[in-house]
DNA sequence: GATCACCCCTACCCGCCGTCGGGGCCGGAT
DNA sequence: ATCCGGCCCCGACGGCGGGTAGGGGTGATC
């Protein structure tokens, strides 16, 4: 039985969350709150599987409570009217792991519920094709560059330059990988010449540019 | 009517596709494909609404053609057994605005479908999970956090460490900075005790994460 | 099966990096 | 005025980083 608690600040939406989800044999409410201070109380005490949160509320708003609420151990939803790009960040990097609109079906947001109850998550589509947008967007141009420049590099070279942007010393590198220093010296020299870089640390921009760590 | 291809390099697999879609009012699959060639060719003659992808074939994978597919005109739903993290990287930048497991319902299939033929985009549960996951840790986090540790520096010991984080030498940096090599060891030397550093790479992996360049 | 090419490893030499100690300058506190 | 602390600057030592030359193993081509 999934356990849930509803937060929001009108009693009829709260009513309406209840009686949708009460019907699923497998999910219960467990708990309802209208403001903030109640949601992290009820969290707190009542231990959920999952908070569903309302992000607009009088007073300290959901996206605020958010971050208190997800430490607090269970799964959080964000519910909201509006997808604003400002709410969905937020609310993300707060640590929910699922983001609805009020208008969802009652069929899938009860299995939103089932979802994130199970590890894992669920947005909006609309959020979603957001969310991708914004990944495949996040200038690909510069890491596919770097990727490209790497390409070169043989398993073992590309292995030595990835310990090499995280900042080791060819000693420590060549401690963690069992070899001797002057070989991992070699790596890094050869990886140099491939590159035309001078500086292990021009390495360490690459790999980092490539998002490989 | 929502227009699909169905692309998959097994017969049955393909079948039960459009048993499963054929299956829905608003849906009729118009073409299917076993190859990346055959995927192609549909997309351009017919101009379905939707793709259904899979990403490994034999000859060129899923992955490979999906951009051309999605230049094409119809929006790509990936189908693979694993989710795993490379696949759904390539996926989402080769602009396919879906990715789900062959192990999804059929009910869930046909919603994804009409999600993505609206616009929209529809992942499956674990991978909306780990694609917010890496949003959360990309986002201004760290940045935030890098910039908090590079606050201790001074002005002048701030702007030689931006020089280091573009992989100058200590002789390249006092040539531009008009001073002595000494004196740019010595600001090199206070920032990596301040900022608790062992390496010259530390510090242009924490300006790289500071964005400052 | 010999050649070739590539990858991985190792040993020695020199230049660069980083530490240590110290000097000149300015602003605020006693 | 003096002291004090912070910032910027400099010169001289030890150690790490990088260049060079070369040996052993493996797979492809013929």
């Amino acid at each position: 039985m999934i356990r849930v608690v509803v937060v929001d600040d009108e009693h009829l939406v709260r009513a309406g969350l209840r009686l949708i989800l009460e019907a699923a044999e497998d999910i219960t409410v467990v708990g309802e709150a209208a403001d903030a201070a109640g949601a992290l109380e009820q969290a707190h005490r009542l231990r959920p599987d999952v908070v569903l949160l309302d992000v607009r509320m009088p007073g300290v708003d959901g996206l605020t409570v958010a971050p208190e609420v997800v430490s607090a151990g269970p799964k959080v939803i964000m519910l909201t009217t509006f997808d604003l790009d400002e709410y969905v960040h937020r609310a993300l990097r707060a640590g929910a792991v699922g983001f609805l609109l009020k208008d969802t079906p009652p069929r899938e947001l009860a299995a939103a519920v089932r979802t994130v109850a199970a590890g894992n998550a669920m947005l909006a589509p609309t959020v979603t094709r957001r969310l991708i947008s914004s990944f495949a967007e996040r200038g690909p141009a510069r890491r596919d560059a770097a990727r490209q420049r790497l390409a070169p590099l043989t398993a073992r070279e590309l292995e030595i330059v990835r310990e090499v942007a995280r900042g080791l010393g060819n000693a420590e590198i060549a401690r963690r990988l069992t070899m001797s220093e002057a070989t991992v010296k070699a790596h890094v020299s050869r990886a140099l010449a491939k590159l035309q870089a001078g500086n292990r640390v021009q390495l360490a921009i690459l790999v980092h540019d490539a998002d490989l760590l």
